[in-house]
DNA sequence: AACAATTAAATTGTGTGCAATTTAATTTTG
DNA sequence: CAAAATTAAATTGCACACAATTTAATTGTT
C-alpha cells in the first residue's frame, strides 16, 4: 500500500529536498512568528513563553507547576527558570502547596495581573499581520491542532505502526 | 472596517484565551514535530537544525554560511556553532573563500555525504505519523508559507498598517 | 589612493526546550 | 507500619535562536 503524502514521492532523493518539507515551513513560520511577537511583547518587558504563561495565569488565577505544564505542553525543565525569573521581575509568586508539599503553585502579583490590560491588545496586533496572508487562520488552527494530535503529547510517542 | 479573524472577538478578554491563539496552536505543534525528528533523528546522532543543515548541503553541495542562513532564515548567531558542532563531528568542513576571505564556505565531508543514504526514508517515516492526522499536508505546508509570508522575514517588520 | 560605508562571520549574553537525573513528599503495597 | 513505587519540582547539561556588538574584508566614493 503506497503512502501518498506531502512527503512522499517516487524519486527518494525529491524527498529530501528543503522546499518539501512541511517540517520546515511549521518550522520556519513559528520562528517568524516567534520575531513577531518579540517586537510587539518588547513594550511589556515579556517573552513570547512568558506571555503564554501569563495567558494561562490571567485565566486561572493560580496554578500548579504541573498543570501549567499541561496547558502549555511543556515540562518543569523549561517552567522552573521560566517563572523563576518572571518571579524576579515582580510578575509571578510561587509557594510550595500547605496540601502537598511537593506542589508549587504560582499566583499572579498585582503587576503581573496589571499587565493584562497593556496586553489586551495583542492578540489583535497580531491578527492584523496575520490576517494579511488572506488565509482562513481560524482553519489553520483547527488544522495545527489536529496535527499535533497525530504528533503525540510530549514523552508519549505518537504511534506505533508496528515497523 | 471591523477586523474578523481567529484572534478576534466581541469580548477583550476572549482575545486572551489560550485556546484562541493560533500562535499557541503553532507553537507547540512545532514543538511536538520536533519531539519526533529528534526520536527519529537520534540514531544518526542529529538535531533537527543540523538536519534542515544537511538537506540543503546534499541539495547544493557547497555553500557559504550566509546562503545557507538565507535558506534556512538563521543568521550567523545560530548557524556558527552549530557549523562548528557539525565540524568536530565530522560532517561538514569550513573554510574561507578565497576570492572573498569575508565568506566561510561549507562542504560535506566523506561522512557528511554518507548520512544521505541513512537519512533517505526520514521523510517517509515521519509522512507516516503526520499522515494519521487525516490532515492534507501539501494544503498546509503551502497555508503555512503564506502566513510565514505574512510574517515576514528575519530582521524585517512584517508591514506597515501605519497605525 | 584614502576614507567611509557595507558586508560576512564571529562573539556575547539572554531565554527557551528537553532528556536525564536528583531530591523530597506522598501514596501504594506487602 | 515500613519499604517500594510514584509523583512534583528542581537541577544539570546540551542545543538552538536571536538581538546586539565586534572584527575583518570588500566595495564605494571622493
Amino acid at each position: 500500500m503506497p503512502i501518498r503524502t506531502a512527503e512522499a514521492s517516487p524519486d527518494p532523493d525529491a524527498n529530501l529536498l528543503l522546499s518539501r518539507q512541511l517540517c520546515f515551513a511549521l518550522h520556519s513560520t513559528t520562528l517568524a512568528l516567534g520575531r513577531v511577537y518579540a517586537r510587539v511583547l518588547a513594550p511589556l518587558g515579556l517573552t513570547y513563553t512568558q506571555y503564554l504563561a501569563l495567558m494561562v495565569l490571567w485565566e486561572t488565577g493560580e496554578i500548579s507547576v504541573k498543570r501549567l505544564g499541561e496547558r502549555l505542553l511543556l515540562d518543569s525543565g523549561t517552567l522552573t527558570p521560566l517563572l523563576k525569573r518572571m518571579e524576579a521581575a515582580g510578575l509571578v509568586a510561587r509557594q510550595r502547596d500547605p496540601d502537598d508539599e511537593r506542589r508549587v503553585l504560582v499566583t499572579l502579583t498585582q503587576a503581573g495581573a496589571a499587565l493584562r490590560e497593556q496586553a489586551r491588545d495583542i492578540p489583535v496586533q497580531v491578527a492584523r499581520i496575520c490576517a494579511t496572508s488572506g488565509l482562513d487562520l481560524e482553519a489553520l488552527k483547527t488544522d495545527l491542532e489536529a496535527l499535533r494530535g497525530a504528533l503525540g503529547e510530549p514523552g508519549v510517542a505518537p504511534v506505533s505502526t508496528g515497523q
